[in-house]
DNA sequence: ACAGGCATGTAAATAGTTACATGATTCG
DNA sequence: CGAATCATGTAACTATTTACATGCCTGT
């Protein structure tokens, strides 16, 4: 058995609760692990196949109304991997964020102009926390009751907002330093 | 002009200040913009080939001592299209984070083996922390001198080293959550 | 009637990593 | 002398996005 993709990762932790389509999945990457591990239909369509000819899924018809429909649950063999994986040390971090290269390039422009950048990082930082709160409600629904509560979830999503938060703030007072404001009074 | 590609920005950044080799501009980016930019010999070498054809870089022999070596410098072009794209609002805002990914799933373990993954997370983010910082007195040197001083860099190695312990002391709190710890004492 | 969401997929392109190959020089 | 570092590059692979194609169903 060939090493799985990151992407079959995903996909067996989105189906290890309950079965899923593939356009499921991908609404719910979506609003769930997108802002540290995203994945598109191009991936997860042809990981369903692969996972499910590997045996690790298992895809049934279950048309909603008169619409066709396949969703995919996980197997025995499925939830070995998922747990043999989650054992593991995490072994990949990265990040690509535009607006921190810029900001390390900005020697050759203007101040000013290098603050329109970490202005415009705050406000893209504000907005993804306030999209996360969204969802906030929600994730504590899941969370709660004391047998099949899942806390994983609005973890992780807590740490998002709390992240994005830190980083608006990282901005403003970079701003601040760049532009050489009085120091502040401390508000609260 | 077809649109540049993310690597020949970092490129550009690179040789904007100092003309620079391939290998030097590789060793940079590991010590520098790693953390939220990487990029490897096989796109950074092409790449110097393309901005070289293409009038954004200018590729000179110079040999150090008798190993044949050869640094590009920046066009007149060139630094208007690193000007550009400093200009235009960031885009790019993306994370791989395996860690929060595993901890997104791990309703399906018992607690403890969850806690294993925010002790692996926490540990990890402390070295990249400490690797950063060994990093400062540097910056800090280059960030002095008011007329040719770049305080970019150190700013931006800054937020990697208040994000990596952000996120370390996070991973304990959720340990601590996890694992149902006594409040503790607030220490300083 | 039409917009928007549900549903599944593929093709092409882009991006990026890893492993390999080669060879010089420097330092201990 | 051997290891580390300097230096340049390529080939193969993996990962991922984007754009496209298709069509049904539901609510207004």
């Amino acid at each position: 058995m060939t090493e799985l993709s990151p992407t079959a990762h995903v996909i067996l932790g989105m189906v290890s609760r309950e079965p899923r389509s593939g356009y499921e999945i991908k609404s719910l990457v979506d609003n769930s692990t997108r802002f540290f591990w995203a994945a598109s239909y191009g991936q997860i369509y042809p990981e369903l196949k692969r996972l499910s000819e590997a045996g690790l899924v298992k895809g049934s018809d279950v048309p909603r109304g008169e619409r066709k429909r396949t969703v995919y649950s996980i197997t025995a063999k499925g939830m070995e991997a998922l747990k043999g994986w989650l054992r593991e040390a995490p072994a990949t971090f990265e990040m690509r964020e535009e607006g921190l290269l810029k900001l390390f390039f900005s020697g050759v422009l203007p101040p000013e102009e290098a603050a329109a950048t970490l202005r415009a990082m705050r406000e893209h930082r504000l907005g993804v926390a306030e999209r996360l709160r969204s969802f906030e409600p929600e994730a504590m629904e899941r969370a709660e009751g004391a047998e099949d509560g899942d806390p994983f979830p609005l973890m992780v999503l807590q740490s998002g907002i709390e992240f994005n938060e830190w980083f608006a703030e990282w901005c403003e007072r970079m701003t601040d330093r760049l532009l050489g404001s009085p120091a502040p009074e401390r508000s609260s």
